[in-house]
DNA sequence: ATACTTACTGACCCAACGGTCATTAAGAGA
DNA sequence: TCTCTTAATGACCGTTGGGTCAGTAAGTAT
């Protein structure tokens, strides 16, 4: 009995791939990053990688994409659908989401962007159309919504959900940075949900 | 009269080398940035750039540090010598070198560090002790302070100085990636600290 | 003037890497 | 069982770019 030294999977290939370039591009960036050592992780010769991918700029892309995609709009649905009162929405899901973020993959998208963004304009681009966007929407339509129910204050922070996110995105960059000295995230956040709440409530 | 080639100034050169390799490495990030064109900008041969630093690694390392040291102890200073009341110095000088950080170089050396910390720890050590650490300890004790006075009321504000960084952070990443979509961090800071105050405040 | 030191040049080296393609063999269909 | 299609391989190619070093000439000392 013979060992076949491959089998033809054409269906999987291509996530394979990408998966195995996401953990490469992820621990080196993307410049750093061979693509005979993508191809290597996903158990592939380089030759096939190229079948599935034209360059190694559109598996990066790729890449982006597919990661992005598969987790932006859970929350969108979840402040359209709840039935919880803003206060307790903000404190709960919100929350939850702000504390998981960092921790995700999309921590990872983000550093890449940042240490990429200016060379894949298009990329950015896509990123804002499919994550800061409609999360930056919701966030403003989520305020709104409290302030036309007379739960919130009329604020800045209508107009700047950027307020709310802030300390997320601190710690993202703390984690990539300064794992070595930890801070505790989630009290962060929860702190600063507390304070924006102390200043927006009616 | 015959136009000497070049001129020997061994003093100036490292300097001019630098500031060179500080622009290249901010347009490209340090992966796609080339010594051919660092020398070039900086007028001299790859050569005599090979003669004052080693690798393009060193290179890398030496213009880090230049520009973190240069602009570090100014804030620390004037928390320590001011005669301003503890709330009247958050929205002043506090403030304002919020608002200057995400328009200044170290916004770029922030960048550089998010993209490659990974692959050189020993920057992102000097940069938290020379920077972060500084800068975070500044911050707490000058909390610290207004509740020793009867300014402020003790919160967790006083452990997590972050929170009142935040929203630079934000700032320093927004202007990196989606300059085309502008957001008014002045007034995101502004409005940031005068939550932080009606939280704080005693 | 002359001899000497060394800052500076730029042609060159070679390993590494993105990308190609002739060849192979897995697996389906008849 | 034989044929045919095409998924998959891996040796190979051309270029790029970090790093070197023999040679040159700017400046200095005598």
């Amino acid at each position: 009995m013979v060992e076949p030294r491959y089998q033809r999977r054409k269906e999987d290939r291509p996530q394979e791939i990408s998966e195995a370039a996401f953990e490469v591009f992820a621990a080196k960036g993307y410049a750093a990053s061979r693509v005979d050592e993508v191809a290597k992780r996903a158990g592939v010769s380089k030759g096939l990688l190229y079948l599935y991918f034209k360059t190694k700029e559109e598996l990066f892309k790729a890449v982006i994409k597919s990661v992005v995609t598969r987790r932006v709009d859970a929350l969108l649905l979840a402040v359209e659908e709840t039935e919880l009162s803003s206060e307790a929405f903000m404190r709960g899901p919100l929350l939850d989401f702000m504390k998981q973020i960092p921790r995700s993959p999309v921590a990872v998208v983000v550093r890449l962007l940042i240490a990429e963004g200016q060379r894949h304009p298009d990329l950015v681009d896509y990123y804002w159309d499919n994550v800061v966007s409609k999360g930056l929407t919701v966030i403003a339509r989520f305020v709104e919504r409290g302030v036309e129910r007379g739960e919130f204050r009329d604020t800045a922070v209508r107009e700047l959900p950027q307020l709310v996110l802030a300390p997320m995105m601190l710690s993202m960059i703390w984690r990539m940075l300064f794992t070595k000295h930890e801070l505790d995230t989630d009290k962060l956040m929860d702190t600063h949900i507390e304070m924006i709440l102390a200043y927006i409530k009616a």
